[in-house]
RNA sequence: CGGGGUGUAGCGCAGUUUGGUAGCGCAUCUGGUUUGGGACCAGAGGGUCGCGGGUUCAAAUCCUGCCACCCCGACCA
């Protein structure tokens, strides 16, 4: 490619809209486009490392004999109905009607279509595994879009599908693709990890999420240096325990706390440690109000409470003040477990079983409770677990004390089970001619999303540092000064070779300044970069590496075996 | 959903307090000089000031309704 014709309109200043690295370098590089919030168009440079990432994911999912298809992105409502993901969805889903009023949506993922297109079909054991996956755009209307590329209302996925004759078959299946994704996401550069997630929306039993490491990531997970217990915050098991406090039940006491409401202005009022309180935190779930007891030292995992509860996790809010009000009779900041309005109902986690003499809203404005114990003068459902793993946990497996990082979610891997096999009623015939229903998994990849990852992981002050193997590009020739016919010559003969061996190349033959291809250069983050400059009469030019600070004056001939050299550290074909 | 902020040329911003003919830098176009790290000189084009309503002789500026975009929070009891 020539960039004088190249469609590339980067920018010197940062748009005011971006935040992340990748965001701001997607912008500035002119990779992306913004159309409207959460949603992008993908410009020439932008396009070409989706599709480089999107091979390797197709390369890797041919590999485990995963078959590519494409699904249309507009669905009916009758499948998600049949699932009952219509309702369970909720908001985030963008629903459609068609001139006679038939209700459609852009899909959100593809368990329903691909369980349908395989029932009518795959009557056998004998057809069993089966394994498709297709790479295609996904429509979710998130709460909150932002990031650019990280967390859009409009992104590309490859989604596979996987079924299989029982649960053996299933996680047989879901190791395989366990390998596949590893080998993408090290294919890509990333350093990632694999931690246990949460199923939530999806259904099923096990599941694991590959996240790429990034300190401004969004997802927050829990982990073992010692063995390899890994897990998301909203996942990991919490250990923390409270031993049984020995000693006297004290006598509970009503006192006066003036506008005292938080946990840190309760433990200057009482002058006593946080782990000596317990916060009442009221919720709305539908017309229900519930309410939760938890260590007033700990915060509340929400995800395993909407679990408990048994509903999608947009229906449980927290409460409002009015709503507040009426459940305990008190303004915000003094609810307790205590006389509660009968219907709302009461959960406790277990530590606060163990727990003596606490300090307890009221639920009276202005007043706390004293010496609160439960049995004694409270009693409600009481929950194992309730908590959000922190920092200093112990590892659930072996004791050690976790450590907690963050990344970004670029994939994951779900054992569902029968969940839409059963719903959607996919069966097939075993050995013996008996009718069985199948097991099925569901594997994802944010091909988008991981464009962005590799950017929080590869940039530096100057752009983007693309790992070859996603490069749109993997040189650059820069020609100083194209009015010096000895440089466009022999820029254009480099250019010649490189294209005639399949090395993907760009010229820069634009009568700009050398300072300007340069910044362009790094900006874009083309990985290798040839300079034809002041001594190409002698066949002499620069090589180097994007992001390293090595320059070298090598001859022509010495560039091609350097840019062999790079392609065979990453392993790729020269 | 709640809170905050912003909307003026492709990008970054000033102008709004105190109403009076729309500005700056970068980018773009023309001519010239320049050519190894985002050049210089001269000239030019480009704006329904987010949208609607109102006040006024006069509105980017004041009032009002809406919309969009960004940030923070979903952490508090």
């Amino acid at each position: 490619m020539r960039m004088s014709k190249l469609y590339m309109p980067t920018l010197r200043e940062v748009p005011s809209e971006a935040e992340l690295p990748s965001h701001k370098l997607l912008l500035r590089a002119g990779m992306i486009r913004k159309l409207v919030s959460g949603i992008y168009s993908y410009l020439p440079l932008g396009y070409r490392v989706i599709r480089k990432v999107e091979n390797i994911v197709r390369e890797e999912m041919n590999n485990v004999d995963s078959q590519e298809l494409l699904m249309s992105a507009i669905q009916p409502s009758e499948l998600w109905k049949q699932s009952g993901r219509w309702q369970d969805f909720g908001p985030e889903m963008f629903r459609l009607r068609d001139r006679n009023d038939r209700e459609f949506c852009l899909g959100p993922t593809h368990e329903e279509i691909f369980t349908d297109i395989i029932r009518h079909e795959v009557k056998s054991y004998k057809q069993l595994p089966l394994s498709l996956y297709q790479i295609q755009t996904k429509y979710r209307d998130e709460k909150r879009p932002r990031f650019g590329l990280m967390r859009c209302r409009e992104f590309i996925m490859k989604d596979a599908y996987t079924f299989d004759r029982d649960e053996e078959g299933m996680e047989r299946a879901y190791f395989e693709m366990w390998k596949a994704y590893e080998k993408i996401f090290t294919r890509c550069g990333l350093d990632f990890k694999v931690v246990e997630g949460d199923s939530g929306a999806m259904g099923g039993s096990d599941s694991h999420e590959f996240i790429a490491m990034s300190e401004v990531g969004e997802t927050q997970i829990a982990y073992c240096p010692k063995c390899d217990y890994a897990a998301t915050d909203e996942k990991a098991v919490c250990s923390y325990d409270i031993h049984e406090e020995i000693g006297e039940e004290l006598e509970k006491e009503r006192v006066h706390t003036p506008s005292i409401k938080t946990i840190d202005n309760l433990v200057e009022f009482f002058d006593i440690g946080p782990d000596k309180f317990v916060k009442t935190l009221i919720f709305k779930v539908k017309d229900e109000v519930v309410a939760v007891c938890i260590p007033g030292n700990r915060e509340l995992n929400e995800v395993k409470l909407v679990k408990i509860l048994g509903v999608p996790e947009h229906e449980l809010e927290l409460a409002d003040e009015t709503i507040i009000k009426e459940a305990t009779g008190a303004n915000v900041g003094f609810a307790g477990p205590m006389a509660l309005r009968e219907k709302v109902r009461l959960l406790v986690d277990s530590r606060v079983t163990r727990m003596k003499n606490f300090v307890i809203g009221a639920n009276e404005t202005d007043y706390h409770i004293k010496n609160a114990n439960y049995g004694r003068d409270f009693k409600g459902e009481v929950v194992e677990d309730l908590l959000l793993v922190q920092e200093g946990d112990k590892c659930p497996k072996c004791d050690s004390i976790l450590k907690m990082d963050r990344g970004n979610e670029v994939g994951n891997i779900f054992q569902l089970g029968t969940k839409y096999s059963q719903a959607l009623n996919a069966t097939y015939l075993d050995e013996n001619g008996k009718e069985q229903i199948m097991f099925m998994g569901s594997h994802g990849v944010g091909v988008s999303r991981t464009v962005a990852a590799i950017i929080e992981q590869y940039h530096d002050d100057n752009g983007i540092i693309w790992p070859l193997s996603v490069a749109p590009y993997h040189v650059i020739i820069t020609v100083v000064n194209t009015k010096k016919e000895e440089q466009i010559q022999l820029g254009e003969r480099l250019y010649k070779e490189l294209n005639s061996r399949g090395i993907e190349v760009i010229l820069d033959d634009r009568n700009e300044r050398a300072g300007v291809k340069f910044k362009d250069a790094e900006l874009i983050g083309i990985p290798i970069r040839i300079t034809v400059g002041k001594k190409a009469n002698e066949d002499t030019v620069e090589f180097v590496v994007r992001g390293k600070d090595e320059r070298l004056e090598i001859s022509s001939k010495e560039a091609f075996d350097k840019i062999k050299n790079e392609f065979e550290k990453q392993g790729l074909i020269f």
